[in-house]
DNA sequence: ATTATCTATAGATCTATAGATAATGC
DNA sequence: ATTATCTATAGATCTATAGATAATGC
């Protein structure tokens, strides 16, 4: 499909650049399509963008559920969505560079993802198991982590325990007594790519 | 000085627009000053922007040390870093717009506040009143809440005690025992226009 | 027959510079 | 006298569209 051909190079550009500074006929090229045909899909750049920052979100999504949908435990679903999303950079470059670019202002806006956080959040609040107040600050806190340690990681080289000790503040953060908080599952995600993606939420 | 004046329009129309996606001649205009001007102080408009963004956060890192130079506890300081941010949106809407915009980059970069904040944490952890192990993790933690609040404050409206939660968050993160971190200090810090700018740091 | 795509281009916009003018330093 | 600033503009680049061509649906 040419949309989605042109939203494909989208990603790219912004997740090698780190910007939308781009004309059209350099994405069209990557697109492998006609310039003039941008404008049979797309009124402007900017829609294009926001389709493509909402389209790599949306695989996010699906990596994430796919990745929890059987965890049981509420603490866990978090701890284990951390440590995905820091294996991500190595696994899925393209997500994180967007993640790394646009994730901030997408932390609290409905985009699927946010929703079913701030479930789990509630549920574990309600639970007990989890000892926190305004859940959509907490909210916006684990996002916040997260997208943080996603940018250190493209920076900085990360220890092979960056994850695990990520996924371990989180917790300790949502109010999980220290003895749970260090009973390790560092080993416990698999490869993205290696997990079925029923993408089912 | 006219560099500082163009710096002055960069920065406002980051906040503004929350991207660069302006040309060379409003900007000129917004600083007073004659278009062909702008080459006299900056190779390429990257280059202004580079230099604006950098400019806010030196500024924000001398309200911060303003704000936190008498404390004496590691933790508070903090906490009281925490709670000034989230005030920043009302007194200095400026500056949180240019830490939505470009903050997470510089999380991890040496701009004066890492490097601080990053001793701070270290003194904490030596002194036993931090529970922390990856001072760098811990940082980028740390970071990314602070910014991710601030957005949050920018789209929806914050309650009015989301500040001292957030910090909250933070010292249980820092792995505060709870009797202490739910001892609010909540009315602690100033607007920061009321405090002194010594900017000693 | 209808819809999507491509090529070519007009018009607008933007950058970078040259040359003229104004401001500052000695 | 030297340096900074301004105005004007050449050349490059980019967007948006028109019209021709190709692909698809009936």
């Amino acid at each position: 499909m040419t949309r989605q051909a042109l939203i494909g190079a989208a990603r790219q550009v912004m997740a090698e650049q780190g910007n939308t500074d781009v004309s059209i006929q350099p994405i069209a090229d990557r697109a492998d399509v006609g310039f003039g045909t941008f404008y049979n899909h797309f009124e402007t750049k900017d829609a294009l963008f926001d389709a493509a920052v909402a389209d790599a979100l949306e695989e996010y999504g699906q990596l994430l559920d796919a990745a929890t949908a059987e965890i049981e435990d509420t603490a866990e679903t978090f701890a284990a969505g951390v440590r995905l999303t820091l294996q991500l950079a190595a696994s899925h470059p393209e997500i994180t560079g967007i993640l790394r670019f646009r994730g901030l202002q997408h932390v609290h806006s409905g985009t699927g993802l946010g929703p079913q956080a701030l479930r789990d959040l509630e549920a574990g609040k309600a639970s007990g198991r989890f000892d926190i107040k305004d859940t959509q600050v907490t909210l916006g806190a684990v996002g916040g982590i997260v997208l943080a340690l996603v940018q250190l990681g493209a920076t900085n080289d990360l220890e092979a325990t960056a994850g695990e000790g990520t996924a371990e503040l989180v917790l300790r953060m949502l109010g999980l007594p220290a003895e749970e908080v260090t009973t390790g599952h560092g080993d416990s995600a698999l490869p993205a790519s290696d997990r079925p993606r029923t993408g089912h939420r």
